[in-house]
Parts: C-alpha cells; sequence; structure tokens
DNA sequence: AGCACGCCGACT
DNA sequence: GTCGGCGTGCTC
C-alpha cells in the first residue's frame, strides 16, 4: 500500500504572530525532489493563496492525514543545509523575525523567488455566465480588464487597476468556470549557461574537411582550425576569435563534426591560481598572538580569542597566517571586514596569499556575481572568504575560522529587518562547528573587552605598532578659546598654524568630521524657520549637487526654494558640514589645492580620489567617516579632528566607545611614513576623559573609566537593553498602545516565576526621531539579560500585540543593544 | 496580514 | 427574498 509522504515547511505568507511550522501532503510525483532544504509553493491560508516555502523535515505515515498538498517544487536540490535550517531558527529566536525571513536573509537574493498568483479566462462566456455578469460590477470590471490584458494577468496587476474588491470578484468570476488561476514563481536571476564546443572527430580528420571546403566555408575552417589545436572551447571564446556566429557553430554541429554541450559558467572575477604573496615574517608580538590563537584552533573545541592590536601593528599579517594554517590543516575560514575597508588593496593581498581559493563578497558586487560566488563556496572550491556583513552566511563547510577585523563597527549590524549582528551569527556558527572566532580590533567594544577579562575570551595584545613608529604628537586645540578669541570658523589657530607648516614642507595633511552627511540645513533668515520632511519629523539637508532638500529617513526630495514658505523671507544655509569648511580653507589658503570627499562626492569613487590625493600630493584632504579607516599614506604627517565632541553627545550608551575609537583611528593615521606625525583634536570640552584618553591612545585608561559607567548605569555588558519600539499613523494611538504594552510586561514581571530576573521596564519614551515616513514611533526599554528565557516572554508579547485587534494598524519591533 | 464566513440593514 | 456592509477567527 502507498505511504503518506508529509513536508513539515516553512512559509514565507505566515506572520510573526502565527509563524510555527505548517504540514502538507506530498504527491507522489514530486517525492522524489522533496527534501529538507529544498523550497516548495503550497497553499496558504483561507484563500489558498500560494505561498513559498522551505522544507524543514520530511515524514512518511501510514495513516491518511486531511491536509493540503505542495504545489510545486522550486528548488533541484537542497538550498540550505540542516546546519543553515537550525541557523534559520536561530536568527528567528534572536531577532524576533519568522523563520523564513532567517531563510531570506541566509540566502544570496539572486536566489530569492518572486512568487505571483496569475489569473487567467478559460472558456467562452456562457448565457448564464453574461447573465450574473450584468448584476455584478465588481466582477464585470475585473473581467474587462483581464480581457484588455490578454486575457492573462496578476494579481498584482488587478489589484492596481481595479481597487477593492478584487479578491471577491475573482472568486464570484472562478465560481462562474470563466477563470483560473496558477501560482508561479519566478527566479530573478538563473545560471549562466554557455556552449562548449568540442571536436567530435580526431583532429586531423577536422583539418581535412574544413581544407576541402575552405573556399566556400573560410569561418567554419577557422573554427576547425582553432578546436583543431585547443580540442574544445566554449562559444563566445570562438566567435571572439574567429569572427564566427552562434549560426555558423549550429551549422557546424549538423555536419557531425563538432558537439556543442550545455556548461555553467560563473560571473566571478577571475583570479590567478599562482600565489604570489612572499613568505610571511611576523614580529615577536604577533607570533605569540599567531602561535596562541592556532594552539586554540587546534584544541578542536570552539573558542574566543579577542587581538587587540594598537593601530598598525600588523594584525592583518597574523590573519594572513593563521588562514594559511586553517587551509592547511584541510578546513575553511572566512575573514569579515567593515564595509569601507573592503579596498582592492586588500583583495589584491588575499588573492596574493590565496590565489583563486579565496572569495570576495563586497556590497558593490552584482546579485549574479554574488550568487555565482555563492555557489563556489557551497560546492566547496573556495577555501577562504573575503567579505562584508552579509558574507558571515557564507555556505562554507568544515569551517574552522571567523576572523571579524574591527569588531566594534557599526556596520557589522544589518540596516534592515532582522537587524541581525555578524558578530552574534559569527559567533554561533563557530560554536556551531567547534571553530576559533578571532575578534580584532584596535579599541575592542567594551563588551568584548569585558567577556576577555572575565576569561570567556582568550586575549591576545599587540602592544607595538610595526616598524617600531612612533606615535603622532597630539594636540587638543581647545574651542571654547576660539570663540572668545573671536574666531566663529571651523578651523582653529592650532591647526591653521600646523596646515601652514605642513604646507610649507610640501607634506598632505588630513582633516576628518566625524559628522554624518557632508550636507547643511536651510534656515529662513528672517523668521528662523527650518524646512521639514512632510513625512518625518526631521530637517531636511541640503544637496548642493542637485539643489534639492532631501530626507534621510523616507527619501523624501523637493526643490529647495530660495525664499520661506511662511514669511517669504530669504533662505540661508547652515551647518558645519565639508562644503563650509572647503570653502574656510580656500579662504584661509588661497590657491591651495583641497580635496573633498563625502557622500557627495562618493559617487565618483574614493579609490580614484584616494589615488589622485597619493599621486598628485595634493595637499589637504578633507572628509568624513570614509577617510578615517584604512588609509596609509607616507607623506601624511598631519591630521585634525574639526569637531571631536560630535559624535561624543548623541543619544546612545556607546557614544563614548564609538568617539574614542574613531579619534584612535584618526590619530593613527598621522606619521605612517618615516617622518614622526602630529594629530590635532579641536573639541569645546578638552578636560573630557574620553577625548584625553583618546589623545594619549590610553585603551586601557577609557576602557576602565568606561566599564565603571556602564555597571553604574547598568548598560552592556552588564545588562543587555532591549528597545520595544511602537509605531503606527495616529500619534494618540501609538502612545496608548506603547502605554498599555509597559503595563503588561511590568504586571507580568510582577509574577513570582519572573522573581529572579531583575527587569527594569522604562519608557514610553518618543523615538529620536518621532515621526518617519508618516509612522509616529515611541519606544519601551527594557533593561535585563539577553538570555532564552527573556526572548520567549518577549516573543510572546509581540505575538500577542500583532494577533489584538485594538492594535491593528500598529507594529511593534524589538531590537537587543541596537546600534544606532 | 489577508481572507472567508456569518450575521445585520437596505434595496429591487 | 438578495446584495453587500463589517466584525470575528484562522492560517497545516
Amino acid at each position: 500500500m502507498e505511504e503518506t509522504v508529509i513536508a513539515r515547511v516553512a512559509v514565507a505568507a505566515a506572520t510573526y504572530a502565527f509563524d510555527k511550522p505548517y504540514d502538507y501532503l506530498v504527491p507522489a510525483a514530486l517525492q522524489a525532489k522533496a527534501a529538507p532544504g529544498v523550497r516548495v509553493t503550497v497553499p496558504f491560508g483561507r484563500g489558498n493563496k500560494g505561498s513559498e516555502a522551505i522544507i524543514l523535515s520530511v515524514r512518511t505515515e501510514s495513516e491518511r492525514q486531511e491536509l493540503k498538498y505542495v504545489l510545486e517544487v522550486l528548488d533541484d536540490g537542497p538550498v540550505l543545509d540542516q546546519e543553515e535550517l537550525r541557523l534559520a531558527f536561530w536568527l528567528r529566536e534572536r531577532y524576533f523575525c519568522t523563520i523564513y525571513d532567517g531563510v531570506k536573509t541566509i540566502l544570496p537574493a539572486g536566489l530569492w523567488y518572486r512568487v505571483r498568483e496569475v489569473y487567467h479566462i478559460v472558456g467562452d462566456l456562457t448565457e448564464e455566465a453574461s447573465e450574473v455578469l450584468g448584476r455584478k460590477a465588481r466582477a464585470r470590471e475585473v473581467y474587462a480588464v483581464l480581457l484588455a490584458e490578454g486575457g492573462q494577468a496578476e494579481l498584482e496587476t488587478l489589484k492596481d487597476r481595479c481597487g477593492d474588491g478584487v479578491t471577491a470578484a475573482l472568486r464570484e468570476l472562478a465560481d462562474l468556470g470563466l477563470i483560473t488561476s496558477e501560482t508561479t514563481a519566478l527566479r530573478r536571476l538563473s545560471d549562466k549557461l554557455v556552449r562548449r564546443v568540442s571536436l567530435a572527430v580526431p583532429p586531423e580528420e577536422a583539418m581535412a574537411a574544413a581544407e576541402a571546403k575552405r573556399k566556400t566555408a573560410p569561418l567554419r575552417y577557422e573554427v576547425l582550425r582553432l578546436l583543431a589545436t585547443v580540442g574544445s572551447a566554449l562559444s563566445p571564446d570562438i566567435c571572439y576569435f574567429t569572427g564566427a556566429s552562434a549560426a555558423t557553430l549550429r551549422a557546424l554541429e549538423k555536419t557531425g563534426l563538432v558537439t556543442m554541450e550545455k556548461e555553467e559558467q560563473y560571473r566571478v572575477p577571475r583570479l590567478s591560481d599562482q600565489i604570489t604573496g612572499a613568505p610571511i615574517a611576523l614580529n615577536e608580538e604577533q607570533q605569540r598572538a599567531f602561535d596562541g590563537i592556532l594552539a586554540l584552533t587546534r584544541s578542536g573545541e570552539a573558542a574566543c580569542a579577542l587581538l587587540h592590536g594598537v593601530t598598525g601593528s600588523g594584525k592583518t599579517q597574523v590573519y594572513l597566517r593563521l588562514l594559511q594554517e586553517v587551509v592547511a590543516a584541510g578546513k575553511t575560514g572566512m575573514i569579515l571586514v567593515p564595509e569601507i575597508a573592503l579596498t582592492p588593496q586588500m583583495m589584491e593581498k588575499f588573492s596574493a596569499y590565496f590565489g583563486s581559493k579565496v572569495a570576495m563578497l563586497h556590497s558593490s558586487l552584482r546579485l549574479s556575481e554574488r550568487y555565482d560566488q555563492w555557489k563556489r563556496i557551497r560546492r566547496g572550491e573556495v577555501q577562504v572568504v573575503l567579505g562584508t556583513r552579509s558574507a558571515v552566511f557564507a555556505p562554507l563547510r568544515n569551517l574552522g575560522m571567523i576572523i571579524l577585523d574591527e569588531e566594534q563597527e557599526n556596520s557589522y549590524q544589518s540596516e534592515q529587518l532582522p537587524r541581525y549582528h555578524a558578530r552574534d551569527v559569527a559567533k554561533y556558527r563557530c560554536v556551531e562547528a567547534k571553530a576559533t572566532l578571532v575578534l580584532g580590533s584596535a579599541t575592542p567594544t567594551v563588551e568584548s573587552m569585558y567577556a576577555a577579562q572575565c576569561g570567556r575570551y582568550h586575549l591576545f595584545s599587540i602592544r607595538d605598532r610595526y616598524n617600531a613608529q612612533p606615535l603622532p604628537e597630539v594636540i587638543l586645540a581647545d574651542l571654547r578659546e576660539e570663540v572668545r578669541a573671536g574666531n566663529s570658523g571651523a578651523i582653529s589657530g592650532v591647526l591653521r598654524r600646523e596646515l601652514e607648516e605642513n604646507i610649507r614642507r610640501g607634506e598632505q595633511s588630513i582633516l576628518f568630521l566625524n559628522r554624518r552627511g557632508s550636507s547643511r540645513m536651510l534656515v529662513c533668515g528672517e523668521c528662523g524657520a527650518v524646512p521639514e520632511c512632510p513625512r518625518c519629523s526631521v530637517p531636511m539637508t541640503y544637496h548642493s549637487a542637485n539643489g534639492r532638500l532631501m530626507c534621510h529617513y523616507c527619501g523624501h526630495s523637493e526643490r529647495a526654494e530660495e525664499t520661506c514658505d511662511d514669511c517669504g523671507g530669504l533662505m540661508k544655509h547652515v551647518g558645519v558640514g565639508t562644503q563650509k569648511v572647503e570653502e574656510e580653507l580656500h579662504q584661509l589658503f588661497p590657491g591651495v589645492e583641497v580635496l573633498r570627499m563625502d557622500a557627495d562626492t562618493a559617487a565618483g569613487g574614493h579609490e580614484k580620489l584616494l589615488r589622485a590625493f597619493e599621486k598628485k600630493k595634493i595637499p589637504i584632504l578633507l572628509g568624513t567617516q570614509m577617510v578615517a579607516k584604512g588609509l596609509d599614506f607616507e607623506n601624511v604627517t598631519l591630521v585634525g579632528v574639526l569637531a571631536a565632541d560630535l559624535s561624543l553627545y548623541v543619544d546612545s550608551y556607546r557614544a563614548a566607545e564609538r568617539t574614542f575609537s574613531l579619534l584612535t583611528q584618526v590619530v593613527g593615521r598621522a606619521g605612517r611614513g618615516d617622518k614622526r606625525g602630529r594629530a590635532v583634536i579641536q573639541t569645546y570640552t578638552p578636560d573630557n576623559d574620553v577625548i584625553v584618553n583618546a589623545a594619549h591612545q590610553d585603551y586601557d585608561a577609557f576602557y576602565r573609566a568606561e566599564l565603571r559607567l556602564r555597571r553604574l548605569r547598568r548598560y552592556p555588558p552588564f545588562a543587555d537593553l532591549f528597545t520595544l519600539t511602537v509605531s503606527g499613523g495616529e500619534e494618540g494611538a501609538v502612545l496608548r498602545a506603547a502605554a498599555k504594552l509597559r503595563d503588561g510586561l511590568k504586571m507580568g514581571l510582577s509574577y513570582p516565576t519572573a522573581a529572579n530576573m531583575s527587569v527594569e521596564v522604562v519608557g514610553p519614551a518618543p523615538a529620536p526621531v518621532l515621526k518617519v515616513n508618516n509612522r509616529y514611533r515611541y519606544r519601551l526599554f527594557w533593561i535585563g539579560k539577553n538570555d532564552h528565557q527573556t526572548r520567549e516572554i518577549l516573543a510572546h508579547y509581540l505575538k500577542a500585540f500583532h494577533s489584538q485587534k485594538e492594535n491593528k494598524g500598529l507594529s511593534l519591533f524589538i531590537d537587543c543593544n541596537a546600534l544606532e
């Protein structure tokens, strides 16, 4: 007798409130292909609308079950293995998303499907049917649109054209037998296939045949001559070298002289197999760190190493050596770097040591390149992955090590939902694979250093700069004195003198403005009104490139008017953007070239700008965040931080850490060559501990002070800070729902079962930007430990919130230790 | 969320 | 009687 095959799946159409594994029957025809990790389409919900899903497990039962059937199998083989499926569940628990959200996060976008419902007209309009249509205006209208579309249309199109009531009308049409529907799934991207053309006969025979018809078929002759030497080649290559067309090749195939078969081609840059990197010699400190970390790796147990190495201590050398050893041991390794640190120089370095065995994954890759790299990695053709945040999901098997360089960087946290942190994902993967996690930084996060002090991480320090270079001389410039002296500009007297000195000596300087964006605001000179985004409660910023005002939260853009909407007064520019500083520099140093680098100029590519800076020895480079990272220029002997306080007084528990890290990095930029560098830090608060410690490059002092504060205020690592954000279109409703949620949470915490939890709930408070995209946002904070029990409780409230009718139109999302 | 079912008023 | 309004409950 036949057995019933049941697939347990995670469904894309499920929302958080009712997300769980669902069971479906697998029709006999699909049973061969149905396996865990394979994606399918299934009917879901009352309307049985088709939805994408992924098989979690398959079982057979002898009892017949009342279940729906799987519609279609989408993949030829699993796209996720068991370990990755478990990772999807882990993402769900950690980041409060659905299982399928987790699956989509792990898979490259090139592998995603677009699932649509397509309706088509079948059969003729019977008398009975037209009689019914005569009465039903809605159904008649939808039928007409469907006809106009050529008898076939997607549900989305119909909804756009007809508005409300489409689904009901479609149901009526289906009941009348006028239309049917079908779920189709389309990949946005397919594998690139090329034809490989090979000789089907011995070369001599082919040449003889070609010679015979050389006069009448010169192209065929050329093709056969080429193939006689190389045996086989790809059709685009043959066409390129001989000038033949695809038709020529097809004709040749018909003669039986050549055969053609389809072959998959990777759309990835070809790297040489040659290992050109010179053997790496480590100094004593580097060697000690290397030996220690290698010992952890060889123990065969999961471990985490914190590599604390000052700027310029040569951490990359240690990484390369470690990965060499990992590969030599037959395992795979991964190195993650912050977005801006993945430069062509970095990639060249890795291909010099790992040749074609390395895959690079960065943000400017095309969808197809990224997808093909994913395939190479999954097929085991790659031993080392170098990439940014999302590369942490690279499907490496037999993982031996993950390295996170500059682990304190914000770009490791995703901006999209689920807002995963690459460090946490890496830690999870290392535990699962019994691999070693290496966190590298000149300024480790307080959390990581604390874990090292507690013995959970193994600490390795490199205190000396590579080449034993002295640290730059640091000068603090007190901006308060400048104001008193009547200088309201961005450049202090001290910095001006140092710049003059450098220009005179023919040495280069970098000026750094640690402020997001480069743009300015407009303000009315008469009434002081500032143009705000119509959808968000923020002032819009002025972009000189197109003369428009733009909102950084929702992307709204409008023409910048010269006069005030309210009073007609003239608008003025305000704010210390890089453009304004550039103007000031031109006034201070007439005729001296200044290179500006910020979001506005980034479109042309930083690389080009930086090369120009180095080659042409442009005296001054002025920029935002991006100039602080990984730049090494021999001739730069002066760096200036224009306003050190800007990142210090923001509302985040990480403000001090962030500022310390930025200042340390910038200061480290000065004097990489043989000349000793200088750094000028401009500040309104020269006595501030964070700034003083950064000026001295004293991480330990910073860490001790910051840890004390964190303990006092119950910030991480002493507690975790969950942010619960309620949002919706009506401010009163949002605030009420947030208050009700707080009461619910407090009530729950008052039960004896929660007595041991030591949780504090505060709020609601308006989010720093109250309104985004016409939605108001209020936040609650839950201060406690991010453990399984806590996440379960929060998940419970999140589900309850979404299933309550009074919360219709509102949403709630939860974030832990959010970076911004 | 998105959809069907069900129970009420307004209408031919 | 029947059409369509919105409240209610479920998603294998």
